[in-house]
RNA sequence: GCGCCCGUAGCUCAAUUGGAUAGAGCAACUGCCUUCUAAGCAGUAGGUUACAGGUUCGAGUCCUGUCGGGCGUACCA
């Protein structure tokens, strides 16, 4: 609709006096206010001044000339300042209600990115503990652009990308070795700065059942880390899983110190005078991109900083085409990508393939008050202990339900509320509704064929039927904004519409062919509904 | 000190990317279950969008400054 809108717009603008290089863009929105139509353009404010004449006499002129579809459009009028504001035919509604049927589950779907191979790296936790609800941001957002992609037509994969090697995980493997010692009755000093976790203790238990005191005498953690890693990981898998995500590659990034990238990496920016020696460590000039430090890329001990097989790494993802590849970072991570843009940038890479979603801080508030978490401390709320409490809707719903930019308060006790307070029931009530409204209709008629959607003339339904238009934009615009909890406040409205429809009109009871239409028209909703909360990875139940 | 993000109703947050009278949920108050699920609905109250300037037909949104909060500012990741 918003296309035929602008073309009939830009063919009435032909008609003007006006060079064709001082066009305004033509823009086409829905207002707030439902009582100024369905559709209004601010072309006439936009001519003002190329035009030289007041805005509402441009206006006048144009909806004077402008030659449209009555089946479509009912009425034009002016309004406010220079809106000219559209409202849609019934007839327009009525088609597209049955479109929306038509085409069922996939509606909402579109080709914007057809093509597209975009790959999302997310997650990307060391395995050195279970993943915790400040994790679970990540992964639920990074999880949900994808799903979000993937219906605008893209190709997506997931990645999930990590480090086993380094300090982070000698300590792991010195712990588990500690405990293990300990279970064995033996004496072990626990290593400074070491993961106090349960789950340590847990993982030294498997190695006493599978290997009894035939580890003792291990002179380094090396067999405890590589136990560690795999029983971590498989934790890990299992908590995604339960999530509803499942990645499609695992990249270690000792693959880049294997095949060379690394050494490339330092090569190139030195053959370009961005990298240099001083004092027994590599520097990246990272100064000659207005920062005001340089960055050190291989420490003097000789072990590279996380920057350098950063870098490597995104050169790794762009090799492999990917017309888009988009980082999900937190907050604390949103100084050092600057520099793994200008060193993909250095390499030859277009920079631009690289999008970066920086999201703000979980905070946990627990019995009203804030909670500090560290892994190491092992102060934190894991996400299975979480997804025991409430499951999985209610954890992907309140990491998505806020925009990525604000700061995310996590209320566990409000999560755990299963009734009223808890946001997300709203919307699958409201599904559930409609699925049970629908079951009592089939028991009491048989309905053949397309319903006479004319019999709908209520302001409750006709408002329905519009806010469903809305969805396929929506989420045009919440994958390219990278910004899910568009999706949550759709769906609300949508639920909102729809409970207030349910108490205007009655399903049951009516006759036959205002039944039809009616049940018609939730069983859309449903649909809408459903795909909604699928691109959420949250359940449509058909009961509660 | 410097850089990035944020500041909207008592609390948690929206606001169609610069549009018309700033909206939801929770908390408070008033009504509504003899009809399809009351996990619901209707209504009342609650605001100088932190503050001061600026840009323009038009600013919560953009620019400058001030105040307040978060994160970063490592030869940690």
């Amino acid at each position: 609709m918003n296309d035929y809108l602008k073309q009939i717009l830009t063919d009435t603008l032909k008609t003007f006096d006006l060079d064709e290089s001082v066009w305004p863009e033509i823009q086409v929105e829905k207002p707030r206010d439902p009582s100024h139509g369905d559709a209004a353009t601010n072309l006439a404010m936009m001519l003002a001044k190329p035009l030289r004449n007041n805005p509402r006499k441009i206006a006048e002129e144009l909806v004077d000339k402008l030659n449209y579809d009555p089946r479509k459009i009912s009425a034009v009028d002016i309004a406010g300042p220079g809106f000219i504001n559209f409202r849609f035919s019934e007839n327009y509604l009525f088609d597209a209600l049955s479109d929306i049927l038509k085409e069922g589950e996939n509606f909402g779907r579109s080709d914007e990115d057809a093509g597209k191979r975009i790959l999302v790296e997310f997650v990307s936790a060391n395995p050195t503990g279970p993943l915790t609800v400040g994790h679970g941001r990540n992964a639920v957002l990074g999880d949900t652009i994808a799903r979000l992609f993937e219906w605008t037509g893209a190709s997506v994969e997931r990645e999930y990308y990590f480090n086993n090697a380094g300090r982070q995980m000698r300590v792991l493997g010195q712990s588990v070795q500690a405990r293990y010692l300990q279970e064995l009755g033996r004496d072990a000093e626990f290593p400074e700065g070491g993961y106090e976790g349960e789950y340590i203790r847990d993982i030294a238990h498997k190695l006493v059942e599978e290997h009894g005191d035939s580890l003792a005498e291990e002179a380094d953690e090396s067999v405890f880390k590589e136990k560690a890693e795999s029983e971590i990981f498989r934790d890990i898998r299992q908590t995604l899983e339960r999530m509803g995500i499942k990645m499609d590659s695992f990249f270690n990034e000792h693959e880049l110190y294997e095949n060379g990238a690394i050494d490339d990496v330092i090569r190139t920016l030195r053959d370009k005078e961005l990298a240099y020696d001083h004092d027994g460590a590599i520097w990246f000039k990272t100064t000659q991109f207005g920062k005001d430090k340089d960055t050190v890329l291989v420490k003097s001990t000789g072990e590279p900083t996380y920057r350098l097989p950063d870098i490597a790494y995104h050169g790794n993802k762009l090799d492999r085409n990917y017309d888009l590849c988009i980082d999900v970072f937190g907050a604390d991570h949103i100084d050092t990508y600057p520099d793994v843009l200008n060193g993909i940038k250095a390499l030859g890479y277009d920079e631009s393939k690289v999008d970066v979603l920086v999201y703000q801080f979980v905070s946990i508030v627990k019995d009203g008050k804030p909670y500090k978490m560290s892994t190491r401390k092992a102060n934190f709320v894991t996400l299975d202990e979480l997804m025991d409490e409430v499951g999985s809707d209610v954890t992907r719903f309140f990491f998505l339900m806020r925009s990525p930019s604000t700061h995310l308060e996590f209320d566990i006790a409000q999560a755990k509320e299963a009734g009223e307070k808890n946001p997300v029931f709203y919307l699958q009530y409201a599904h559930a509704r409609i699925q049970s409204i629908l079951r009592k209709v089939d028991e009491v008629a048989e309905l053949t064929g397309s319903a006479d959607l004319t019999q709908l003339t209520h302001e409750s339904e006709i408002r329905l039927i519009k806010a469903m238009l809305e969805f396929p934009d929506m989420i045009q615009s919440a994958a390219q904004s990278k910004e899910p909890h568009r999706v949550i406040n759709f769906l609300n409205s949508l639920a909102s519409d729809f409970t207030t429809f349910y108490h205007d009109c009655r399903i049951l009871g009516e006759d036959e062919k205002l039944m039809h239409a009616r049940a018609t028209l939730a069983n859309a909703v449903a649909q809408v509904l459903a795909n909604g909360l699928g691109i959420l990875g949250i359940s449509a139940p058909d009961r509660m």
